[in-house]
DNA sequence: ACAAAAGTGTTTCGACTACACCCATGG
DNA sequence: CCATGGGTGTAGTCGAAACACTTTTGT
């Protein structure tokens, strides 16, 4: 009557150092902390899986959410594998490092994510003469290039990474499709990671920046007390777009997401800076408080 | 090492009707479609949960998501039941009724998230009193109310339906929790559902009000022609709230969300209206297509 | 005629953008 | 001094909100 199902969870642990976003991975693996669920000893799922990860990278979560539930890896005789995949992220500073945790840079495994320089190269040199190929003389198919790759006059969505990682995968361009398959193809782009481990981390970072803009998560990535420009470079880093700083400063502080401790942080390589927190308040007055990306609507 | 899980899936089905959004149960019951996950004949566990429905309700899915993954539930000797909830959209026209499918007013579940016709009576004369002693003198159960119910000058956030359905479970306000902790407490409000599909329901409003201002997902609820009318009809339904006439019409017009088809409907009580369609095209042009509710940054 | 609903014009308001500019510190 | 980053002013643009109003049908 029950079958016997394979669950596991996994963590996609998110930080910024260094003006990198990146995820944690167990030492010299490309995985992410994963387990069984093999018990009950925990109430809920969320904590199954803050045990899991403290037990494994012997660290105690923050923030933690429900990600999304993976069900479609090839079959095992003794049945079907179901991940359920969580987001979490951790402030660099209290991240550990070392023989438990390992960090990929999220750019290593998604290139054609980081626009802060600019266009990325990958996309006109590689990416975009595959996905025409792929794309044929069919009018679906080129609709959906279009919208996910914001070519022919559509704009970029920096939320759409998972959509760009899926169709990217479906074309053949990333290694996971042929180890899945047991063919390879050509010019296969970005970092690899087992199983469909990357395809979580995509699911991470797509939700994140859409987030970004109606929920204050970024200051779960930031210490107590931050500079205006250091929040600016972790949004940075996760949106992958330079933001106008004049503009970005007032929309913080206007939108009464910070406060001004009176403090200044001296080592800022030019006039000191004050530090700020975040103003917890704005979430009893505005309904949905974020940082506010170029084109969030 | 493995153990056994108990892993089902379950379907919230949404549509309008009648200017009411509702959720299909199945006939003579309060229950969600949902089935056990048992074997491996479907390829991916979307594809599970078509055929699931198809099977119980008779009816082939068109706009299908996944919800939320429950697994908090009371545990049985054989292990936990994992949950995995799918949100579905289908127009009123399309949607089955009688031997197969049921379906139950959304606000006879919450009747405290519709404010169409101003606030409900029920939030001032039974959710605050009872919040209010909850809240004793605990600033933080305090902020929580106060952001979750829009009191103590905070607005109201139409997308916070499943904060205000979990608020009131642990207050003790809503009937599973006296099922599921064998008590009751003197004055429940709205219509129960069997174990935790009323939750899962209130999952499926919180995401589907949210999605409305970013993706055209209320064309999924329509038929492929409509009055402006209409359309208002159907996104007022499902975000509990009215919208003003002239500025709506502008702002899915001028924001190329439809198009008209230079065909009139007739019965319409009063001057026939044009009939409009879904314009497909904005989807290349807009990043983040949606209807624009009142305070939707 | 009048009710009911469709549909248009115009003004105001505020949020975000872009551009130009000044300030304070270290080397 | 000048490089680096901190920080401010202001004008323009665009979309949304509010209000007043006209049009076309059925009864």
């Amino acid at each position: 009557m029950t079958a016997l199902h394979h669950l596991r969870a996994n963590a996609v642990i998110l930080s910024v150092a260094d003006e990198q976003p990146r995820v944690m991975t167990l030492p010299g693996t490309s995985a992410l902390p994963a387990g069984d669920l093999v018990d009950d000893q925990d109430a809920t799922l969320e904590l199954a899986l803050r045990r899991l990860v403290r037990e494994q990278a012997g660290i105690d979560l923050g923030y933690v959410e429900q990600l999304y539930t993976f069900g479609d890896q090839a079959r095992s005789p003794t049945g079907r594998t179901i991940s359920i995949a969580y987001l979490a992220l951790v402030d660099a500073g209290l991240a550990p490092a070392g023989r438990e945790a390992a960090w990929l840079d999220c750019y290593q495994l998604f290139p054609w994510e980081d626009w802060r320089s600019g266009k990325p190269e990958i996309i006109d040199q590689e990416l975009v003469p595959a996905l025409e190929r792929w794309v044929g003389d069919s009018a679906l198919r080129r609709e959906r290039v279009d919208i996910t790759f914001g070519l022919s006059g559509s704009p970029w969505d920096g939320a759409r990474v998972l959509d760009r990682y899926e169709l990217l995968y479906e074309v053949g361009l990333v290694a996971e499709k042929g180890v899945d398959s047991g063919e390879t193809v050509a010019g296969q782009v970005g970092v690899a990671m087992v199983s469909d481990h990357r395809r979580m981390v995509a699911t991470g970072l797509s939700r994140i920046r859409g987030k970004l803009s109606y929920r204050p998560v970024i200051f779960e990535l930031l210490s107590e007390t931050f500079t205006l420009h250091q929040l600016q470079r972790v949004v940075e880093a996760l949106a992958g777009v330079r933001l106008h700083k004049p503009n970005f400063r007032r929309l913080v502080e206007r939108g009464g997401l910070v406060e001004g401790t009176g403090v200044a942080e001296q080592k800022t390589g030019g006039r000191p800076a004050e530090l700020f927190r975040f103003r917890r308040e704005v979430l009893r007055e505005r309904p949905a408080p974020g940082v506010g990306l170029p084109s969030a609507r």
